[in-house]
DNA sequence: TTGAAAGCGCTAACAT
DNA sequence: ATGTTAGCGCTTTCAA
């Protein structure tokens, strides 16, 4: 009965009268009658669904990744969307997932972090609009990418240590190749350079992005610097890392800030509750945005004329002080 | 061209000709051809996609949401499913929303926690396969249930408590009214009614669950008990609450453990990065082990035949021991 | 104000 | 081996 157009159509329109449209809708409740959303889909070309794409959060779920998502989940929700995630082994999937996404079940994406060797534009699909969250280098041409300054974040905190004194800081950064990590360290670098203070040679390591991470490459540089003064501060890649950092010294009987300040980067839920200083990422944020940036993508496409708005939104990183950063001690320690 | 069915016919097939075959691959590769997801759906009923409906993860994600989250999401990889994300703003949304998700857009719905007044079975519609994780009541016929041993876990880790000399164990459990939260108390209990222990009067404190919660129960219950004697353990009811005791204790100038042990409630990765004791409740794996139920739930009302598994699920909870949790100290120790 | 037809993109069944 | 038809459930357009 096409007349059943008269629950949906507006309360003015003059497409059936009140008594059908009433007989209509008591019938509706009658069978508990529900419109098919795949119909609908079908004919309106839009799902109201966008999708997250990510890799696959391990068992130890990532409070990165998972910060980003509750952000995304809240901006779909004000823009009466629903989240859609979509899992990838691992980032070489992309190029054979991705194309498979972009089958009409979202109206569009947004992709975290990707990683990928070559640029996407030989095989992304062109008119499925897509945001990345802090994409290294542009993977997609037409796309959005959301980002936060991490070198002004990390800068400014680096700053920020050496006003206070710290002359000896060791940065514990995430693995060789990530972009991100490499713009900590330029943050860190930068610091130093305009504070006119020569970082000390060797104070940079690497660890993978876990605590686990952090304990290791923590250890290991004990090890290798037995004897030498200890730094009075960490500046670590990340809040896991600057954990796994601070197990170590902890279990070396250090004490934190007293005889050596740790300082992480996120301010995740962990940095959070440790109360730890750090920089922060607004990823609540940036979830929420991306969402915004890809509905104003979805729009414009469904329109025909072109997004007006930048193809790359940088949100703040600043530093969050807390109970893990202090003036630097005043007697000399050596790594033991 | 409905020879298009060489794309999905399997190879043996008669299908079409092998030239043909290759003729039509080649053209939608060419054409960067995609089927569409919502026609798919439409003629096989069914999309491949299963909701996740929670409330409002606010601004702060709850990890013992997310936990969960993590595993259905991994259950749904393993079950090449998708998972869409449905947020209510509370529960009371629930019977207009809920009906409105089984519109076919998944196959079925995992709901996490759901907390109703009156009984679903009047709004519930029928032919959409649901599982619940940690319903209170029966809530939903014909439905099936997921959750853990909470009682036993709570039992079990105060029941070791009192075994390791602990006489005075403050409970601050979370909020009245929450069937979770009284059966961790209802472990409490018969712990002690099974050592021959009367637990001390007054030794019951309720909290909202947070962090903040958890200190404005901790601030109120010492306001209320100076000068008396300060308990040798807490046993939360949840991490949260616990890390907001621990921190109104340790702003006391107390030390934990050897002051005062304290222990939380599903060991979360908060629990987990500060090496707290806790009682376990396998998150990951119960939103994991939904998605299997689901699963059979909807390859049965497919085939037709009836689900023949059980409609409850309960997952054992353990204690888990850690760094916050020791013997009692020796010397009384008063409230100040 | 209502009815009838066509089409969204796909697949299953039947006919050639 | 291939072409045709019908239908999944909905909306839009055109006819009555």
């Amino acid at each position: 009965m096409a007349a059943s157009a008269a629950l949906n159509g507006s309360q003015g329109s003059t497409r059936v009268s009140v008594e059908t449209r009433e007989r209509v809708i008591a019938a509706a409740k009658e069978l508990r009658y529900r419109p098919n959303a795949n119909a609908r889909a079908l004919t309106y070309r839009r799902t109201d669904a966008i999708g997250f794409v990510t890799t696959l959060m391990g068992h130890q779920p990532n409070t990165y990744c998972m910060e980003v998502l509750d952000g995304v989940v809240q901006g779909a929700v004000a823009a009466h969307q629903s989240t859609v995630i979509f899992t990838l082994g691992g980032w070489d999937e992309a190029p054979t997932r991705i194309p498979a996404l972009c089958d009409g079940r979202v109206d569009g994406l947004i992709v975290l972090a990707p990683r990928l060797e070559d640029d996407g534009q030989t095989w992304l699909p062109e008119h499925t609009p897509m945001v990345s969250v802090h994409a290294s280098g542009d993977w997609c041409t037409g796309g959005v990418n959301v980002e936060s300054d991490e070198e002004g974040g990390a800068y400014e905190m680096v700053r920020r240590m050496l006003a206070l004194g710290h002359r000896r800081i060791l940065h514990v950064g995430g693995p060789l190749g990530y972009p991100g990590a490499d713009r900590r360290f330029d943050g860190y670098l930068r610091a130093h350079v305009d504070a006119g203070v020569t970082p000390p040679p060797n104070h940079v390591a690497r660890a993978s992005f876990s605590a686990e991470g952090g304990r290791e490459a923590m250890e290991a540089w004990l090890q290798r610097h037995r004897g030498e003064l200890l730094p009075e501060a960490l500046f670590a890649g990340t809040d896991d890392i600057a954990v796994g950092c601070m197990e170590v010294l902890a279990a070396r009987g250090l004490n934190i800030p007293r005889d050596i300040s740790v300082v992480g980067f996120d301010h995740t839920v962990i940095a959070r509750t440790l109360h730890m200083a750090a920089v922060r990422q607004p990823l609540h944020e940036m979830g929420h945005r991306a969402v915004e940036v890809l509905m104003q993508l979805v729009m414009a496409a469904r329109g025909g004329d072109p997004y007006a708005g930048p193809s790359n939104v940088v949100l703040p990183a600043e530093p969050r002080l807390g109970r893990t950063l202090a003036e630097p001690r005043r007697e000399p320690l050596l790594v033991v």
